[in-house]
DNA sequence: GAAACCAGTTTTTTT
DNA sequence: AACTGGTTTC
């Protein structure tokens, strides 16, 4: 959005003005929220007397950081050099540099005489972090035996970590001898509280004759299930009373919530502390311990927090702020000129802390911190009473009727038995008023079967429609037919969108998956693995990748790994790796040999450089931290923008702050939205409960033992999951709309689903290959590296396609498809129905001349060329139709379905590159190649051209294309 | 109809 | 660990 040319409407206008004092601003989807910021930022800095170092202004992201300053930049008399150093900042930023300048001395705060230095690394790798805490724990077991009981009803201690963290996030410390400030209090829980839900929970039921038991006492008909409780726990009669009973005796709240927490909670204290310890020791901190130790530096330095007192204080996303973060903030305004921006119904990150209730109830916290922060001395100095509501309610991204259809999700009942008021969420929902008058939007919800089918199916549907018709100022009446681009398909996991793109891809949709990939799982990343452990002697994981890609039968391969007799090209290549110094200088090099010249292998390459940057390499710790990113599945950003015209398939949560024409929300299925199962692990705090623990080791009755809490199985009884933030995910994605809105299911749809107040139609999907797939025929792609920055890829076919304009006439891509799919089939032993069908003689031909072949199989197989052009690397990649490999010989083998043979020079430069790529993974075998028509059957063979004939032809070709970047 | 029981499912990600 | 949906028992 450029905002040059816009002027505020009078709700922004009013926040931009409103400079002195305390705003809460109720910044609805779509509102202009950065822009209003900006501008208020840039209104209050061309006030005379006030510098930009008097304006605080903290994001959540980095890059929103970045995006305010270029913004404010452009609507002030400052220069970007000028606000260089200005606090436009994240908290973490912040906190960081507050650290760095002022707060070497803060561990002292907490009683840890170890120091921050100018070279304390921030650790930002979690996984690298789970590491060390796995190391610490072990260290911390060894010297606290007292503990090791606790240690035994833990399934993984990197749990112990999160609570940390989450402690961490709510302001909850440790010191040396005891807890920070009044930080012990949260951990015992809220009684009162606790005995409100109790209640609620125990009230019996309305049934049509007469009262039915409450649900507690309908959740307690589980208790001691499977379940091994100590000898002093209640029997099940006893908790619930016979049989007719409606509810269970208010007694048991009591019973429930009161128990001897003080071991638990010095165990977790000194777990806490030494980390703490353990961190500084080895240099490190968190992204946590940063916001920890500013919080407290801010606390007990008086001088400080008075110098860094800022004039105005302004926060973006507050929704998203954790409680730390808000009470950081009380302590860095000097005065009450606070504006905190936000919307609560976005709110959609409590698994990292944010604390919803931080807007929601913001000037109930305001107080209550305030009285916290001041109980001993006064630290918040400004009046906290006098808190103005602006509301942003004009809405410039969707139609009033997506608009007014959002505010649904968020009263929805996202299990079929949750009991939740939904009047109240109702109320404090701020409307949105669209902009636009446009009422074009189809709102719509289908399920299928096959949920993957069913969407292709839609945006096949949707795709030059002009039912689905977006709006455009360019076009005449302002509105045109959508395109792909159009068209983003939302999800609540990411497992369905991978799952959902790769289905696309077989039918040739352009697909672009945004957000975090599983680098470690890309085929990248395991070859990678594969030659680490090589070189590492861990021989027969690591070459039964290798030769597997290499294209050996598994049979050949385990007579290999038998005989140690590996190929010498490749033991060659193990000898020159293992001369390399660094991590990044392995990874380039197996990645070169590969060919693989993309995005992903770029980013792991920075990615294990960033994490291992030490100059001599441990091979060992490498291949550890591959193995446990991939198993944490940990994500990273990749930038593999194709920049052509696809579908966006990407996460809810990657979504939010963007916006789309056309949204589907997809996968919206039982166990997926919400999501099922997941609550912690046997150490786990809450604010209502307190610090507990769920099980307990004993060895009553002689007999070591893992027994489950009984007063913790009443406890939860009580405490029904929350569901809001799952129906503000669901909010977020439908706000994302402009145009179009539309919900997907599966087989069994989720209560958000069937609550939505739309009939929805059951789809039978009819789903044709699209065009421009590139799946058929001409199958070569050159990419071509820009040497600044990202690798741009470009495609262009190697093949002139004129040539079979003339050729494919009457029968068309989707005939040579049929045939290709046919063969892939058949090659694969898939029983194959050929009477009757389509292309019968076709098919026909590449049955017989299958089974005429006596070699192994191998389908579809990828193959890369990397080559060099006039120094410029260059990948040429295609996909092999098939390969019969022999122990001698491998037969290349491309199926035309073209009417006669004219396209055949074209042809030969394709399988000229299948030539070379096989030449290098078998080196000793011999290699043929042909071109199969299946029009007559006959074969065809290729005498294939050289490298340097390839290479003239890709000269050529760069050449005559305006799209290759310069290098 | 209420209660009890059984079997099959199963996450999000920035600093 | 929690939720769905189907079946059995009283």
């Amino acid at each position: 959005m450029t905002d040059t040319a816009i002027t505020p409407n009078d709700q922004q206008q009013e926040l931009i003005d409103a400079t002195e004092g305390t705003y809460l601003v109720d910044a609805g989807a779509g509102t202009g929220k950065t822009f209003t910021v900006t501008r208020r930022y840039a209104n209050i800095l061309d006030q005379d007397d006030v510098e930009p170092e008097d304006l605080l202004l903290l994001t959540f992201t980095n890059n929103a950081a970045e995006e305010m300053k270029d913004r404010i930049v452009a609507h002030c008399d400052y220069s970007m050099a000028a606000l260089r150093d200005a606090p436009i900042s994240t908290f973490h930023s912040l906190a960081h540099d507050i650290l760095l300048r002022y707060g070497f001395e803060a561990p002292q705060i907490l009683g840890i005489d170890d120091r921050i230095t100018s070279s304390t690394q921030l650790l930002e790798n979690e996984v690298i972090e789970n590491e060390r805490f796995r190391e610490f724990v072990g260290r911390f077991v060894r010297d606290h035996p007292e503990y090791e009981d606790y240690f035994r009803i833990l399934s993984d201690e990197s749990s112990l970590l999160n609570l940390i963290k989450q402690l961490a996030a709510k302001g909850i410390f440790p010191t040396r001898e005891g807890w920070f400030r009044h930080g012990e209090r949260y951990l015992d829980g809220d009684f009162e509280e606790f005995k409100v839900y109790f209640t609620e929970a125990n009230t019996a039921n309305e049934g049509a004759n007469g009262p039915t038991q409450s649900d507690l006492r309908d959740n307690l008909g589980r208790y001691g299930r499977n379940k091994c409780y100590l000898p002093e726990a209640p029997g099940k009669t006893e908790l619930r009373g016979g049989r007719g009973t409606k509810q269970i005796d208010a007694e048991w709240a009591n019973r429930a919530f009161e128990e001897d927490r003080s071991e638990l909670k010095q165990f977790i204290h000194d777990l806490y502390f030494e980390y703490i310890e353990f961190a500084l020791g080895r240099n490190y901190l968190n992204f946590s311990f940063l916001l920890l130790f500013a919080f407290a530096l801010l606390c007990e330095d008086h001088a400080l927090r008075e110098e860094l007192a800022f004039e105005y204080t302004m926060i973006d996303e507050f929704q998203d702020t954790s409680e730390i973060q808000f009470k950081l903030a009380l302590l860095l305004a000097g005065t009450d000129n606070i504006c905190v921006v936000g919307d609560w119904k976005q709110s959609i990150y409590s698994f990292q802390y944010a604390s919803v209730d931080n807007i929601r109830r913001f000037e109930e916290r305001l107080q209550t911190y305030k009285g916290e922060l001041n109980n001993d001395i006064e630290r918040v100095g400004y009046p906290v009473e006098n808190v103005t509501e602006i509301e942003l309610t004009q809405n410039y991204r969707s139609t009033q009727e997506i608009l007014d259809f959002s505010e649904c999700s968020l009263t929805l009942p996202a299990t079929n038995n949750e009991d939740f008021d939904a009047d109240d969420v109702r109320e404090s929902i701020v409307s949105l008023d669209a902009d636009s008058n446009n009422e074009h939007s189809q709102i719509k919800a289908t399920t299928g079967d096959d949920e993957y089918e069913t969407l292709l199916d839609r945006v096949q549907e949707i795709v030059d429609n002009p039912e689905y018709a977006v709006a455009d100022t360019d076009a005449d009446d302002g509105l045109r037919p959508p395109t792909y681009e159009d068209i983003a398909i939302l999800t609540r996991t990411r497992q369905f969108g991978r799952e959902l793109q790769q289905r696309a891809d077989e039918y040739g949709f352009p697909v672009a998956y945004e957000g975090g990939v599983e680098l470690f799982s890309t085929d990248q990343a395991l070859l990678l693995l594969a030659w680490l452990r090589i070189l590492e002697n861990d021989a027969d994981r690591g070459w039964a990748v290798v030769l597997e890609r290499a294209g050996y039968t598994l049979d050949e391969a385990d007579q290999i790994l038998d005989t140690e007799a590996y190929p010498s090209n490749m033991v060659a290549f193990r000898d020159e790796l293992a001369d390399v110094e660094t991590v990044g200088g392995i990874a380039r090099r197996v990645f070169d040999r590969y060919g693989f010249e993309d995005a992903y292998a770029d980013t792991l390459v920075t990615t294990l450089e960033g994490v291992f940057s030490s100059t001599h390499i441990n091979r060992g710790e490498v291949i550890q931290f591959i193995e446990r990113s991939l198993d944490a599945g940990s994500t990273h950003e990749v930038d593999d923008s194709p920049g052509t015209d696809s579908i966006t398939v990407q996460t809810i949560h990657a979504a939010k702050g963007l916006e789309h024409p056309i949204v589907i929300l997809a996968n919206v299925n039982q166990h997926n939205f919400p999501p099922s199962g997941g609550g912690g692990d046997a150490i786990r705090y809450d604010d209502t409960e307190g610090l507990r623990q769920t099980k307990r080791y004993s060895t009553v009755h002689d007999l070591p033992h893992v027994y489950h809490s009984w007063r913790h199985d009443i406890r939860s009884a009580c405490l029904s999951r929350e569901y809001d933030e799952e129906r503000r995910l669901m909010y977020v994605a439908m706000t994302r709309a402009k145009d179009h809105l539309l919900f997907s299911a599966g087989s069994s749809p989720s209560a958000l689903f069937e609550n939505l107040p739309l009939e929805s139609e059951e789809s039978v999907p009819d789903v044709q290959p699209a065009d421009g797939g590139g799946t058929v025929q001409s199958h070569l792609q050159i990419s071509i590296p820009n040497r600044e920055g990202p690798v741009a890829q470009s495609p262009h076919t190697l093949i002139d396609d004129s040539v079979f304009e003339d050729v494919s006439d009457g029968k068309g891509s989707e005939f040579g498809r049929r045939v290709h799919e046919f063969a892939e089939r058949y090659a694969e032993g898939e029983t194959v129905e050929l009477e009757n069908s389509e292309a019968y003689d076709d098919k026909y031909h590449v049955k017989k001349f299958l089974d005429s072949l006596d070699g192994e199989f191998r389908v579809e197989e990828p193959a890369y060329l990397p080559l060099t052009v006039d120094g410029e690397e260059v990948s040429i990649s295609g996909i092999i139709d098939l390969l019969s490999v022999t122990p001698d010989n491998v037969a290349i083998i491309d199926y035309k379905t073209d009417r006669g043979q004219h396209a055949k020079p074209e042809y030969r430069k394709q399988v000229s590159v299948y030539y070379l790529v096989l030449s290098q993974c078998f080196p000793d075998r011999e290699i043929s190649a042909s071109i199969f028509y299946t029009e007559d059957g006959s074969r065809v063979s290729i005498d294939p051209l050289t490298k340097e004939e390839l290479v003239a032809l890709v000269r050529a070709e760069m050449a005559t294309s305006s799209t290759i970047p310069a290098g």
